[in-house]
This record gives C-alpha cells, structure tokens and sequence, in this order.
RNA sequence: GCCGGGAUGAUGGAAUCGGCAGACAUGAAUGCCUCAAAAGCAUUUGCCCGAAAGGGCGUGCGGGUUCGAGUCCCGCUCCCGGCACCA
C-alpha cells in the first residue's frame, strides 16, 4: 500500500487524488511554518506579541502526553491523541480562542542508551536524528503546532531547568504544621534560634557542622537514604516500584528484581499524601483515573499502638484500634529492628515446637526465617500467599488495654516498608491473621458478634463490640472513637493515618539522564551546586551502559557510568569557602524527571532567566476561579501514565506552587484518555509471525497464499509485522484522509482495530466535498451565489448546531458523520451555494486543514482560515415546520402522522388516532400520551 | 480476591435527558461507466416468514419497573484494565 490508491489513466485531471492532496498538504504546510500561523501569543516575553489576532485572548492550552522518540518512528496508532488535539484546538482557534498547542519529546531514556551501547554512537547523536524524525512524520500531518515552543529534555537548556527544580526541592522540607513544603533555610532558622528543638534536645548551637548537616538533611524533600531498593542486576540498575511489574520482574527486559539495601536519592512524595488526594477532587479527570490515584495513594486511617517488651515498645498501626481486645500475639516484619533486641538467649520455658521451626535458640530461628524470606522472589511470595509462614522470636508483649501477654512473632507476610512493619494480630476480624493462628495454633478471641449463622473464620463485617471491657455494645465506628479516647488519655497510642504510597526512589545507575547537581566534600553529605553553576552537562564518557551481571545475582552491586569518567567526578570548585575538592554525585535522574515539569517549559521555552515568567504561568496555567486549581485545559493521552507520571507531575507542582515558583495548584486540569488502536497479527502453523497485509480472510478464515493462518489482536510493532505506518497512509491517500479516519473511527476514548481498508470511505468523501465545489474536468470552481434552496439550508444550519456541539465534546466521529450528510446532501445538486459551500470548508478544517484550506482561498479568501469564525447556526432554521410522530399502539409502532410544529397536544392526539383507527376497531384507548416532538403512545 | 470499565448488524461505530434501535463508514450484492479492469457514481443490505403488501423477532444471559428500556433496578456470564498479604 504504498503506491497511491488509484492507476493514473481514465482519472479526472482535477480530481482530488493522493497526489493532488500531497501537492497541496506540502504547500499548506510549508506556508502554515512561513506565516507562523499556530504562534501563540504570550502576554509578555519574547513571544508576546501584541498584533495578534488573538493577543490576550480567552486562552485554550492543550496538551498531549509527550513521546519517547524511538527509532522505529511513528506507527499509525501513535498520532490518534495528537490528531485529537489538534482538530480541537484549531476548532477552538476559529471559536475565539488563544490556543497553545505544542509538542515536545522525553528523549532521555533507555533505548537511545542502549543502542548507544550496542554501536558506540553517542544516545545524544541516535536521540537526535530520532527526534528529527519524529517532526518530519508529526509535520507530515499537518499538526498545528507552535514549533517555536517545541522542547525535548535532552537539550540542554532545558535540564538545565530540570536540575534547578531538583535543587529546589533538595533545598526544602515539609512543613507539616502548615501543610507545605518550605525554604530548608528557614528549617535552620528554627533550630539556630532554639524554635524548634534538635532530636537530641542539644541546642543547635553545641552541634557540629556535620551533626547539623545531617539533622536537615533528613528534613529535606530530595533526601539520600541507605533503605531497601529494588535492585536489577540484569539492568544494572535500581528501579522504582513502579517500574516492576506484579510478578517481581522489571517492566523494562523482564529481569528478576531483588531487594537491597543501597544508598538512594529518595523524594519525599509521601509527605504530599494528603493533598495529592485531596486535590483530586478539584480536577476534571475521568473517575477510574482518579480512583487509580486514590488506590495508589492507598490512605487508611487508625491508630498508632504501643506494646510494651522487655525490648521497647513495638508500635503498630492499625486501622481496627477497635478490635485491640482480641490480639492474641504480635507480628513483627523480619527486618524490624526491635526483633534482634528481643531475642533471648534460649526458648522461654513452654514454648511450642511447632514455633520455633525446630531451631535449638530463638536467634537460629530467626537467622533461618530470615534468610528464607529473604530468598523468596516477589513471585513465590504472591504464589504461596495463603500458606503462613513465620516463626516465634522467644519474647512476649504486653497488651496496654488488658495487660495480656502476646507471644512475638516474624513473618514475612508483615511488610517492612508499610505502617510500622509491625501488627497486633487480631485473627478473630482478620483473615490473614486467622490463617497463620491456624498455622501455629493461636487462640482466637472475637471481639465483634458476628451475625447469627455467621460460619465463617475471620468476621470483618458490622456488628456489636463484644469482649472488649467498656468497648462492649458499640458499633464499630463508635468503638474505634472510644478506644482511641482512651489510647491517647493512657499514652499508649494515637489516632493515625497512613499511606501506602512510598517516597519515590529517584536515582538511575544510567548514563542517558540529567546529572544530579549535587557534589560531596570530605563527610560523604551531600552539597548542592549554586545556581550558577547550572546546567551541569553530561560529561563525555568510553563506556555508556552500566555494568550488568547475571540477572540472578543479587549480591552484585550498582556501577554506574558517570563514575567512570574520574576526571568529572573529581573535582575543584569554589562553593563560596575557597577551592576545594569535591566528589560529583554519578547517578542520574529517572526518565520521569523530565516529564514532571514540561507543561511549565512549553509557556516561556526561550526564557534564560527563568523556567517560565509568572505571568505567561499564570495567563495559561493560572486558577480562573477561585476554587480552581488551575492547570492546562486538556491533557490527552493513554491510562498507562494514570498512576506514575501523573502522580509525579502533580508532586512537583504542588512543590513549586508551596515555593511560590507558580500560581497553580495542579498541572494538568482536565485529563482525558485517548484510546489504542490496535491491530491484527497472524502467526502461520509454526507460530511465526507473517506480514499481516498479506492475508485474506475466506468466510471467517484467514490465510496467507493457501496457508491457514491464526489471527490474533493486540497491539501494533515490528516483530508482530502489522505495522501500519501514516507515511504510507499519507503516500495512498494523503494527511488529510488519513486525519478524516483517525478521527471517524470511534470516539476518541475507545480503543479500537485498525482497517487500512476502510481509509477509502474517507477518501471518498473528501472527494464528494471536492467535487461539490470544484469542477472535476475543467478545475473550475463550482460554487453559486445564488441562495440555497430550503432543504438544503436547513440540512446546513443542523448540522452546524449539531457539529459545535460534537466539537465542544470532543465527540469527532459523529461530527465527521454530520458533514458527510451534509455533502451527501450536495452531490444532486446542479452547483454548490456558496451560502453552503463555505461553512462546509470552515467546519471541516478542524480535520482536513490542507484541504480546506486550499478551497477557501479557492473560493476567494486571501487570508487562511486558522482564524476565521466558526460557523454559527441560525436558531430559526433550526426550528422544523412539520413534526413527523410515530404513533404507537401497545408499545409497537403502528402508523406516523405529520403535523405543523405547532400543533396543540390536542391537534396531535386527534391525528395520531386517526392514524392508527384500524387498529383501534372502535375500541377506547385507555390512556393516549403525547411527548411533545418525539411520539404518541397509545394504550389499548 | 478486591476495585473500575465494557458487551449493539459481517466489521468500526450512532442513538447526548427513558421516546422511531442500527446515523455515518467499511464490507458484500446488483447496476451505470468501460473493449476490460481499477477508480468513481447509483441502488440494496439487522435476522426470520412472505411473490408482495405486510407480519414476527432483535442491543451478552435471566428477571423486574414503565404506556414505552440499548438506556433505570435486581441477579448472572464473558472480555478488558488497575491493585493484590497494605494491617
């Protein structure tokens, strides 16, 4: 499909074919980038631009979610949200509107690293040419874009911006009595004046430089921890929990994760827990997404407890404080730190062998247990999830409530890295807790009355408090305020919230990120560049990977690429105490880094002094009411960022609005998630794929030449050779017919297949529009000035009305089907009104920019049409003279009656009888209803 | 397991507030044009009965509410997505 749609004899010669459609999509193209006619006007900067049409204007940013710029370039399913975008911002352009549209690329990131790696060729050389590409192809489309504001991350002056926002966060904390985060310098004015008290108690000034050092450190939003990480070997890297998938493996190469402890750069998202859920309620987006979020920050509220030991006291939270009666032994995660504290030397007189493992001493046991939980891959814990396993330590606690002693046990299906990685284990109302009593015969007590005929293990449902001194006879809800009362009136606990979000593990043992600007001195604490010291480039270096091992071996540790370059890391530099020697920080940042922060750089990209002027921030970002939270006007693009990218995005927002760096609240105000379009891929007896454009279908069979070939569907790529690309759809039948069905196949949300066959139906009707205005054999217009007949303009002024309104909904497809009704509506007549023909042209820019572009100048117009007005219907012709009403008997249908649009109720009901007497005989309906315009409803 | 989304002709989809199910498009069939084919254009096209007029059935399945249900309610089935020992 690479040759254009049609052989060249017998056609037309001004026929709209691919070839006349590309002369005149090259030539749109071309003066659309000359006249800069998609700049958007800033109110202030260098791109303010007080002359245009549109200066100042109510102002539209839209936003899709920006690519990675692979080598394989675009496939036809990648632009449906670009295309998206871009027929509603150029509709919202000629409704008014100062629309910024841009499109910019995520280009650090693994694949350019690796290739990198495979042929030596420098990521930043293959990211390039990739990204050239990717405009090409983009341009090719005839996006509207203001490619003045197009960024990539990768350039360096836009890191630059990223390296400065990291060190505005490594130079904050949280401040959680005013809930958000704030300057670190006037954290050190709170402990250097003695407001706020060191953890030690000691006054801040008998501290030593380090000892302060360290203090703020562990305040700051970017913060180094030495905690367990997920560490790849297979990657050589470590990675987020976000980036492993459900079985334990990396979602990049599939490789075994394994848990260690390293010395990471952490963020501290956690400390947004609240707002990035509460803040959710001030945004437009679609209700799973929101939900996803919800469920990812996953906040429960309860009560911290304390247990007494001979150890210390072991906190626990709990969401059930109310159940506190019915622990009867205590979990502890196997890495707690409390557990080596407790042990004792031998097994307390009576313990059971079932709990000791069959271990001589409670520290061989635990040593044992330990190292097994240790060994489990993510996979086998999941796998073997009901089967409780764990292991008494040898020490008791005590209940605070009843002075009950608790026997202490570890288990790995206590998770360290949630709550306090401690439990008090309530097997009567919990059902993890009920297995493992079963497992190691623990007594149950139940402290909520199960309902009657109530068989069941674990009772997690509503009911009475029982066995729970003066808990008894409340309800749950009630119980936990009482216990929670007395917990904090006792000092043994208070109420509590947690997350199950964790701080964001934000360091890459890559080469193809932005360097951290952070340097060490002699204490191995970490000191940030000034400012001026920015950007801080990525050095050259021999080798670009990171060392990689055996994808088993989980006591490899990271090397990462940076520290290679010794001469880099290395350093004298002058931090305003004279010159001294420092060591660089050779992690990078994750790919996330970039995309946290784009939507800010495409306002103001040029801008050296800052990341953005405040008021282009606030022109286009800003809050329009004020219980708005601001952000852009739409973001388009798929679910899989409905967790990461956005959640991080969100953070850092929020970050730089506590800074007083922006004026909204949230990033993105209204999201919308375009779907997929995926295709077929065929696999032959062997199972390997075949090319899909090589395969019929024989009455619901597919074959490929004689072979019978399976057919399967999902998704798009070169191994499963069914790529489909929009520069051959472009070569057979031009950007604009592809456009035209991208956008006609289904509603923008829905995914749905591929058909490169049914891209003709665009084609043709296209050709209908072209053929209605221009003369096929002569390329003469075919346009009058004489009015429309009535038929004809009524047919115009509701599909106007209906097509804003589609538009306004983003509902493309069934705005394309009303313009096809339309031009059907024009291929009897003798010549096209111009009263008609032009709205027709305007309505279809939106989706066919070239194309309608060249017939409005056709008709007559000098300027392009970017700017026109959209076409407005006229209310009286959209009134109808006659109302056709079906009439129904007994709920099916038995006759219409036309009568005039107005018609009393009365005058309807006669009608609609008459219509339908024969079916009456003579009978008296029991009851007539007449719904006003819509139908007559009669009841026998 | 929990949470979310979905199921409409051969196919993609439409029906926006409970009011004519199947807009628009693909495919298929027939015709026009052509020496022929392609392209283009025109007509038909949910299923069943019927020569036709007409009738019956029909929005995953089973019930319900209603004059009227693709749309609302109850109970299922299947598909897709998220989370998954989160105390």
């Amino acid at each position: 499909m690479t040759e254009t749609a049609e052989t060249t004899a017998d056609i037309p010669p001004f026929r709209y074919t691919a070839t006349l459609a590309g002369e005149i999509e090259a030539r749109w193209q071309q003066r659309w980038d000359e006249r800069g006619t998609f700049h958007a006007p800033n109110p202030a900067g260098p791109l303010a631009d007080p002359a245009h049409p549109r200066f100042n204007a109510e102002k539209l940013y839209l936003m899709d979610m920006f690519p990675y710029p692979s080598g394989a370039g675009l496939h036809v399913g990648h632009p449906l949200g670009f295309i998206g975008t871009d027929c509603f911002g150029r509709y919202q352009r000629m409704a008014g509107r100062n629309v910024l549209h841009t499109m910019g690329f995520d280009s650090f990131g693994l694949p350019a690293e690796q290739y990198a790696v495979q042929t030596g060729q420098h990521p930043r050389t293959t990211t390039e040419q990739n990204i050239e590409r990717y405009r090409q192809q983009l341009r090719m489309l005839g996006l509207g874009h203001d490619q003045r504001r197009s960024v990539a991350t990768t350039d360096v002056e836009f890191y630059r911006w990223t390296q400065w926002i990291f060190l505005q966060i490594f130079n904050s904390w949280y401040d959680t009595d005013a809930g958000r985060a704030r300057p670190i310098a006037e954290l050190i004015a709170e402990f250097a004046s003695g407001q706020r008290g060191t953890p030690d108690g000691r006054a801040w000034a008998e501290l030593s430089e380090v000892e302060r050092r360290g203090i703020v450190d562990d305040y700051r939003l970017a913060y180094i921890s030495e905690a367990p990480v997920n560490w790849c070997p297979g990657l050589g890297t470590v990675l987020a929990n976000e980036e492993i998938t459900a079985d334990g493996r990396s979602e990049r190469g599939n490789f075994p994760v394994f848990k260690r402890n390293l010395r990471q750069w952490m963020m501290r998202i956690t400390a947004y827990g609240d707002r990035l859920l509460a803040d959710l309620d001030l945004l437009d987006w679609p209700e799973p997404i929101k939900l996803m979020q919800r469920n990812w920050i996953g906040r429960s509220s309860g009560a911290h407890i304390s247990f007494p030991t001979e150890a210390g006291a072991i906190r626990v939270f709990t969401t059930r404080p109310d159940t506190l009666f019915g622990a009867t032994y205590m979990v502890l995660a196997p890495e707690h730190e409390l557990v080596d504290a407790m042990i004792p030397a031998a097994w307390p007189e009576g313990t059971r062998p079932a709990w000791t493992g069959g271990h001589a001493t409670p520290r061989e046991a635990v040593e044992a247990y330990r190292k097994f939980a240790a060994g489990k891959t993510d996979v086998e814990r999941q796998a073997e999830a009901k089967e409780k396993t764990g292991v008494f330590v040898g020490a008791f606690a005590t209940n605070p409530v009843n002075g009950a002693r608790l026997p202490v046990f570890i288990a790995d299906y206590v998770l360290a890295g949630y709550g306090t990685g401690a439990i008090m284990a309530v097997p009567g109302q919990d059902e993890r807790d009920w297995a493992f009593a079963e497992v190691f015969d623990l007594p149950v007590i139940r402290t909520v009355q199960p309902p009657e005929g109530f068989d069941g293990k674990a009772y997690t449902g509503e009911g009475p408090a029982v066995n729970s001194g003066f808990l008894d006879g409340l309800d749950i809800a009630e119980a936990k305020a009482r216990i929670i009362e007395w917990l904090e009136s006792n000092g043994h606990g208070t109420g509590a919230v947690t997350y199950r979000l964790r701080d964001w593990l934000f360091s890459r043992q890559r080469y193809w990120g932005e360097p951290f600007p952070i340097v060490y001195d002699s204490t191995g604490l970490p000191i940030a560049l000034p400012e001026e010291m920015l950007p801080l480039e990525l050095p050259e270096v021999a080798d670009f990977s990171p060392k990689t091992f055996d994808p088993e071996d989980a006591d490899s540790s990271p090397e990462t690429p940076l520290s290679r370059n010794r001469e880099w890391v290395e350093v004298e530099l002058d931090l305003g105490d004279g010159p001294k020697r420092y060591t660089r920080e050779t992690n990078t940042m994750p790919q996330w880094a970039g995309s946290c922060w784009y939507e800010l750089r495409y306002l103001d990209p040029t801008n050296a002094q800052t990341f953005a002027d405040r008021a282009n921030e606030e022109y286009w970002l800003g809050p329009r009411t004020p219980t708005d939270a601001g952000g852009a006007d739409l973001y388009v693009g798929g679910v899989e960022h409905a967790v990461l990218h956005l959640l991080y995005a969100r953070f850092w927002h929020k970050v730089l609005y506590d800074l007083g760096h922006v004026s909204s609240k949230e990033p993105f105000r209204r999201l919308f998630n375009q779907g997929y379009i995926q295709a077929y891929a065929y696999t032959d007896p062997r199972g390997a794929y075949v090319p899909a454009e090589e395969v019929v279908e024989r009455d619901g069979r597919f074959f490929r030449g004689e072979t019978e070939v399976n057919r399967e569907y999902g998704k798009m790529g070169k191994s499963l050779r069914n790529v489909v690309t929009p520069d051959e759809m472009c070569a057979a039948y031009g950007a604009d017919t592809f456009r035209v069905y991208e956008m006609s196949m289904g509603p923008l949300e829905v995914s749905r297949p591929w058909e490169t066959r049914a891209v003709v139906g665009s084609y043709r009707f296209l050709q209908r529009v072209w053929r209605a205005m221009i003369d096929e054999h002569t390329g003469e217009l075919r346009v009058v000035d004489a009015p429309a007949d009535e038929k004809t303009r009524r047919l115009l002024h509701r599909v106007i009305d209906g097509v804003r309104g589609d538009m306004d909904a983003l509902r493309f497809n069934t705005a394309i089907a009303k313009l096809i009704e339309l031009t059907n509506g024009l291929t009897q007549l003798s010549a096209t009104p111009r009263e008609v023909a032009e709205p027709l042209v305007l309505m279809l820019a939106p989706f066919a920019p070239h194309v309608a572009e060249e017939l409005w100048q056709r008709l007559g117009h000098a300027d392009s049409l970017a700017y026109a007005d959209f076409p407005v219907a006229d209310p009286a012709l959209l009134r109808a003279e006659s109302v056709t009403y079906p009439v129904q008997v007994n709920g099916k249908v038995r006759g219409r009656v036309e009568v005039p649009a107005d018609a009393t109720e009365a005058q309807v009901r006669e009608a609609a009888l008459a219509a339908v007497a024969d079916q009456l005989a003579g009978r008296d309906p029991r009851k007539v209803i007449v719904i006003p315009a819509r139908m007559v409803s009669v009841v026998l």
